[in-house]
DNA sequence: TTTTATAAATGGTCTGACATTATTATTGAT
DNA sequence: ATCAATAATAATGTCAGACCATTTATAAAA
């Protein structure tokens, strides 16, 4: 017979209470950054829990790129802002434990480059276009020398520098996680050919013209054009 | 006199390793989802570390989404698959703790969702046809009740649902991640006006209109036009 | 057969000790 | 007085063992 009906009530984990508490203050800005986090035997003294409880809820904010430990005198948990290392994580985890198709992380990116593209156009400052010629003449030696592991490489930072030159820190951390994944699974012999090699360069070229134009919609339009074929590419060799 | 120069050595941490052979386990699919780790002390005794070790290490993979515990006879750890919801959490820690400004998240939003547009013209099913328009509906009742929190709330999970048509995990795993802190900072006062609320449903129409007839060319366009006019609005504001 | 009480299994927490590491202080030789 | 070796110290890392809290399986009773 019952008389009251309740829903399942979660009971809050000591751990994971401590660990709320920090990561509000950590990311609300009232512990400063760099600064320590009281040592483990002071947190467990203040909040009344175990060592071991206060040990849990600090390896939770540690693996959540909050906190980073020291050992040893002078010891402790500072404080460090989250990078965009989290967000690669997770979406790598995200990608392989989902099984994401190749296809659909290629459509990511195709969908990302070219809006990025004209934020790049939009946003560029001098040094952008500095950093972008650095990585296409990167990419031309690599070409011409024929090593077909650094010349993906190459390429995936000259497409990671046009994101960087949009001066949005979000796109650019979403682009860093896939490419990743992008370039794990990159198909090497795509690029064995002298021909598709310098139709890319070519086409970087372009993308690079518009940005040092400012011309956004130009920029979009070449990208989209490059990331298309290249979209194109893959699939038609099945992977 | 140094004989050796040996780069700084990190000693990898006994959870860590734990936590790492685990996390490729579960990755890799040789634990099947839903099925269960061995219990803690039976983990200890196999790993020949302490219980406490095995937690952390149980702990940082709770924290990755990887297991779920259970407490209780026939508790344990089960094996889930990372779902979205850590890549949320994860953008929404950086966006916080970057203070990334509201402009860039915007940005990043308004060039996601037009190349989700024209992918879910490319991709769309009937049942994706049936839930865009059961959003829109909802909206178009919501806009006439005046509520603005509903208002907004409905106007973002029709916008969900359209990358949700797209078939694409993981740009629906951005989308969703960042539109929790546009939903967070919306600027309410925005939409108080029925003039404004009703070109945002016309501008609906019209991208569904595309997606209906599968033209991604236009769909990418109207939703350009449509999130291009959000943003301006919320710019002009200044906030 | 249904209800109720009991036992068992499992994660959650605590305590206290010792190990490891890195900094700081001290000592001693030059 | 200076510098190198050494010891003390303060922090995290690890361990062992106990007990608590919660849930479920099982046995007993109605």
């Amino acid at each position: 017979m019952k008389i009251l009906d309740i829903p399942s009530i979660s009971v809050p984990k000591a751990a994971d209470v401590l660990a709320d508490l920090l990561r509000e203050k950590i990311l609300d800005g009232k512990i400063q950054e760099g600064s320590d986090l009281p040592n483990e035997r002071e947190l467990s003294e203040q909040s009344g829990l175990s060592r071991t409880s206060v040990r849990e809820a600090l390896r939770i904010l540690e693996g959540e790129g909050l906190i980073a430990k020291r050992v040893g005198r002078n010891g402790g948990s500072a404080v460090v802002r989250p990078t965009s290392a989290t967000i690669e994580r997770s979406v790598g985890m995200f990608i392989r434990g989902q099984g994401i198709r190749l296809d659909a992380v290629l459509e990511a990116r195709a969908a990302i480059e070219p809006p990025s593209a004209r934020f790049a156009a939009m946003h560029r400052t001098d040094e952008d276009i500095f950093e972008l010629e650095r990585c296409h003449k990167k990419l031309i030696e690599v070409s011409n020398q024929g090593d077909l592991t650094a010349y993906v490489k190459a390429n995936l930072e000259w497409h990671i520098q046009v994101v960087r030159a949009s001066h949005n820190e979000l796109l650019m951390a979403f682009i860093s996680a896939i490419s990743q994944s992008v370039y794990l699974a990159s198909d090497l012999e795509g690029f064995n050919s002298e021909l598709v090699r310098n139709a890319v360069i070519a086409a970087h070229q372009k993308v690079m013209d518009a940005i040092i134009l400012k011309d956004g919609d130009a920029a979009a339009r070449r990208m989209g054009r490059h990331v298309g074929a290249y979209i194109i590419n893959v699939k038609s060799r099945g992977s």
